[in-house]
DNA sequence: AGCGAAGGATGGAAGACCAAACCTTTTCTT
DNA sequence: AAGAAAAGGTTTGGTCTTCCATCCTTCGCT
């Protein structure tokens, strides 16, 4: 008893897990480094391009100097980045990048929950594309994908590719929070399949998606371009769902 | 120059905006009221109910129990918990609730942004939800739909069930993540539209495409389901473009 | 030679968070 | 009626993070 006697109603049910599940409270030490590292990873900061100066960086991201040098030593004893002293000096990608590590078993125990988070996020990206992605978007896009068709034989080059059309999608909606939610699922899907063979063939099929998309795109066909995009992350799914313990 | 000399491929382009954009440093006490306050905003924490004890729930959101406190006495003091003593005591939902304050100027700043988010969880959970959800939990949803045409003159009542409904699909996709997110999105949606009239002809068409979406997922048409959730989500969306400043 | 711009380093103050107690109130059990 | 048990309420001390301000070192440019 004591349940029955509640109001009878749905909002009596017991509350999702979600809510009471743990708090993650990420320092901002901690959001520094996975940002920048991330942002190295998926190439947006290329090899060699030089960083805002310590001095401007952190008071664009809004935290103390202190804070932005313990991130940025991090970021240098792993390789990621390195630093040249005097006027003209400055905090630079580091040309090659270390060999990236592999996925943490945590990582590995989500890998689902990842993947539907980024097909929540592409789908969005793709129907407000739809909507808002204006003609030079779209051009800049194809460029992207005649790059891919060339890079069907190198893994590295094509993934780099590939993470600049679907930012370059999220970019064409014009919204900064999907652009950041993107960088982020991309930058988790990248720890994921880093370590997973891709023969050509499968590039080359996920690129003909990629037309497939930009094609709907340019006809302003949103549902079109959802059912696209909704195969070309399954398809990532699947060959993970093979690879991976159950999720 | 200096431009120019640099490697002739897409990866040289400026980063996104997003890479130095502020690091959001919530701390843990922040988090928290954020949390519960907007179970209980939801009425996933229904008014009257119990929360855990603070020594069990300190440790569900793997917090000290003095930062849990503090979050608690916030909460108590805006009028949405209160406190009782003693052996059989514990920490409740306030019955009635206090009034919801307006949102925020930064809020209403981000609206447009809030709505492309929610877009994209939807969308997700939608396509996820005509795959893997079960009889059981179509069923349960429709319980929902149902209540919710006997609330078609009482908004708060319809939102509450909207919430549950919307939160329910999410559940359907086995998803933590989803769920998370989407309770977060419902959140902020709650914000906006919460000072909003909605007359009673909208919530009746709002729940006819509840229904018709329950009615794609049964028959796990993905397309479908996508189409009438997206012309669902935009419906809000152009009623608060004509009320809100532009995004 | 020296100015200026960049990274590098230090020390202290403030605040958030945690852990472990202990206190007070109330109810249930014996 | 006594006491155990379970809940919220309180105090304290310590650790870690972050911030701020200042100063140092390097080195290209004028």
């Amino acid at each position: 008893m004591g349940r029955a006697e509640e109001r009878l109603t749905a909002a009596t049910l017991d509350p999702p897990d979600a809510v009471f599940a743990p708090v993650r409270s990420q320092t901002a030490f901690e959001e520094t480094v996975d940002r920048l590292g991330t942002a190295i990873k998926l190439g947006l900061l290329a090899p060699g391009a030089q960083l805002p100066a310590e001095r401007e960086l952190c008071t664009r991201l809004g935290i103390a100097r202190s804070t932005l040098r313990q991130a940025l030593t991090a970021l240098t004893q792993s390789g990621h980045v390195f630093a040249t002293r005097g006027r003209g000096g400055g905090t630079f990608v580091s040309d090659p990048q270390p060999p990236a590590d592999p996925p943490s078993a945590q990582m590995l125990a989500q890998w689902r929950e990842t993947c539907d988070q980024r097909l929540a996020i592409e789908l969005g990206v793709v129907v407000l594309a739809a909507e808002r992605a204006v003609r030079a978007d779209l051009d800049a896009l194809d460029e992207v994908a005649r790059m891919l068709d060339g890079s069907i034989d190198d893994f590295t080059a094509y993934r780099q590719a590939d993470i600049r059309l679907h930012v370059g999608l999220a970019e064409a909606t014009r919204s900064a929070r999907l652009v950041r939610d993107m960088t982020e699922a991309q930058g988790e899907m990248t720890d994921l399949i880093g370590y997973i063979a891709h023969p050509p063939a499968v590039l080359a099929s996920s690129n003909v998606q990629h037309r497939q998309l930009l094609a709907a795109l340019r006809e302003r066909d949103a549902m079109r371009a959802v059912r696209v995009m909704s195969e070309h992350v399954q398809a990532t799914e699947h060959i993970l769902a093979g690879l991976l313990p159950v999720g």
